[in-house]
DNA sequence: GCATCGTTGGAAACCGGTGTCAGTCTAGGC
DNA sequence: GCCTAGACTGACACCGGTTTCCAACGATGC
């Protein structure tokens, strides 16, 4: 029978106004009233006057669905992601609402599974279902070409956030990672390290090879012999953080400094350090990178890098929605540049 | 003169089929491939196979906004909130996704700012032009009933998480909060201690008070008499936890155990120890609320109460988009309950 | 005075679905 | 064999906007 349900609380529901009634009241057609709303320029601004003075009694508000399919696209923004950080996604969403503020834009959140043989599929299900207008890709599934290629098939713009060129920039908004990274390990070579390991991202991503040549370009220039296993492999999670670290420390002889590629496995060396009855900086420097609150929380605070993704989210967005016409988008920034924040995890090793 | 953008990328797009291309395709009437959709029971068996095959054949996927205006209502829930923590809110996130998966409603977010003036009207404005399906509310705001009121004004659906009964089962998801840190403050009680701190929520908080409600039960039948400013304020922040803790610490005699209302605190407190050369549990014992990522990644990891925010949030989502008929919604559980996480923060004080 | 032009506003079609209701077809009861 | 109920299907209006096409209008050029 599939009866309608009208239930008490819909019932209440006064039926919205709509574009008729408001040209009704205002006695002009229905053309006229949109081109107010479409703020078209061929219009007599005293007709224009007595149309909005009707929205306002009223309290019309246009019905996104029915722009929608006329206008045959939505006012959806996508974010796609599989960041395993949660002060990264949240960031991230907090810049890109920043920047549909005052739009009719929303924002749709859609976390995938990188390591699922169906997250293609799932995808494409998600975009030619919704027809978004454009969705946002987040590091680390922002480096998977295929995705992009996936989504400029459908017909949905797309913006990619990394840490390296991996696109051109009207779909990019990139940091400049390995120049951070060299700052910080040359301050840690400052200090007067020079066992300095490594924990680097997964193998394959963008992030985790740049991240790895500002360290090498570092070592490098400082004229340091590292040997091999002083980079050990992480991915991103707290735990791995952990597991290198103790790999890193059990060398002999053992690093007196550790890089790692992000705060969570930062906040993991500090952790196993702990464990192990090192106390940090005093036997052990640490560096993290992304600057997210964990960083601060931590005892010591971290020293890291500050990643601007706040800001870059903000780009990203803008350069999503931004005006075609008005080559707006394309004016956004594409770099942004990452800073070391010097707290208390570094001190120079000891005698 | 507003040109139709005409892209490379969007002319490239094949058009989408369209109902009437399928219903042509199989020679039906529209009506009948919406029925088809739709898995309507009066229909021949026969055509709905004639009909599905086609669909596979075009690859056709239903136009969401042309549903939604048809049905006068779109697929999506919103989640609003203004919830400090990052790992909470991408918890919630994915609950409800996890609840959504499968079906056609998608996830918008809406960070609010509970102190902002403009609040209620920023909800209204959102709530009204995009007539979402329902919205999800998260603690602290959902203890706003004035924003509950508004939700049922515009006509919709909400489900509120809160740590206490804030409404009708209907319209809400909790979690036995004060039982918990009721058993929290009595495994201190337990271990010797006699000198237990509160770092509450802000007031005005049901959570806060919930809690609140809980340690002072435990102590009370402990037979325990405790200076009032044992309890002191925070606003579940990290830095606020540092603050609170420093004014218990500066006491004397000082608390030998600190329960905090929520991990950030919680991690604030184990900070502050270490600033004053105390370490934990030796010296002071900690336990959190909430069980989030920070709890388990500081130094030492945090005995906590585990809130379980994911299948509270899943729970919450089937509610609003459970099927009326059935009563599917009503018969997802409402009640919650936490429990003690026992990890390393916490020891008999010391003699 | 008349043709031309740019501005303004309306009628009607359209976007892609769903609801209503009437019509066709078949089976079963008499 | 006729009648009727029930199963299935389709024609058509409608959701609330936008767009196309055209007409009315006043201003201008000759």
């Amino acid at each position: 029978m599939a009866e309608q349900d009208r239930s008490s609380s819909s019932a209440k529901r006064a039926a919205k106004p709509t574009i008729n009634d408001v040209a009704r009241l205002a006695g002009v057609s229905k053309k006229t009233v949109s081109r107010v709303i479409n703020r078209s320029a061929l219009l007599n601004s005293e007709t224009r006057e007595r149309v909005e003075r009707v929205i306002d009694e009223l309290g019309y508000v246009p019905n996104p669905q029915a722009r929608a399919l006329a206008l045959r696209r939505n006012f959806l923004i996508g974010l796609i992601h599989d960041n395993p950080n949660a002060q990264t996604v949240l960031n991230v969403q907090q810049g890109i609402l920043e920047a549909l503020q005052g739009t009719e834009f929303e924002l749709v959140v859609r976390p995938v599974d990188r390591r699922s043989p169906l997250m293609l599929e799932d995808v494409r299900a998600f975009l030619s279902r919704q027809r978004l207008f454009g969705v946002m890709l987040l590091p680390p599934i922002s480096e998977n070409d295929v995705l992009a290629a996936l989504c400029d098939e459908l017909g949905c713009r797309y913006v990619r956030m990394g840490s390296a060129e991996l696109d051109d920039p009207d779909h990019l908004v990139a940091s400049n990672d390995r120049e951070a990274v060299r700052e910080a390990t040359t301050y840690l070579v400052d200090q007067g390290h020079r066992l300095i390991g490594l924990i680097e991202g997964p193998r394959g991503f963008r992030s985790a090879s740049e991240r790895r040549a500002g360290f090498e370009q570092a070592i490098e220039a400082a004229g340091i012999e590292l040997p091999r296993n002083f980079i050990a492999e992480g991915n991103y999670t707290f735990e791995s953080g952990i597991q290198a670290a103790n790999r890193l420390l059990d060398l002999a002889p053992a690093p007196t400094a550790i890089f790692a590629s992000n705060d969570e496995m930062a906040a993991g060396v500090v952790h196993a350090a702990n464990q192990r009855g090192l106390s940090v900086p005093e036997n052990l420097s640490v560096i993290g990178f992304d600057d997210t609150a964990i960083a601060a929380h931590i005892w010591p605070p971290l020293t890291t890098v500050r990643w601007p993704i706040i800001p870059m989210a903000r780009s990203a967005a803008l350069k999503l929605v931004g005006n075609p016409a008005e080559r707006k988008g394309a004016s956004e920034p594409s770099l942004f540049l990452s800073s070391l924040v010097r707290r208390a995890s570094v001190a120079p090793p000891r005698g």
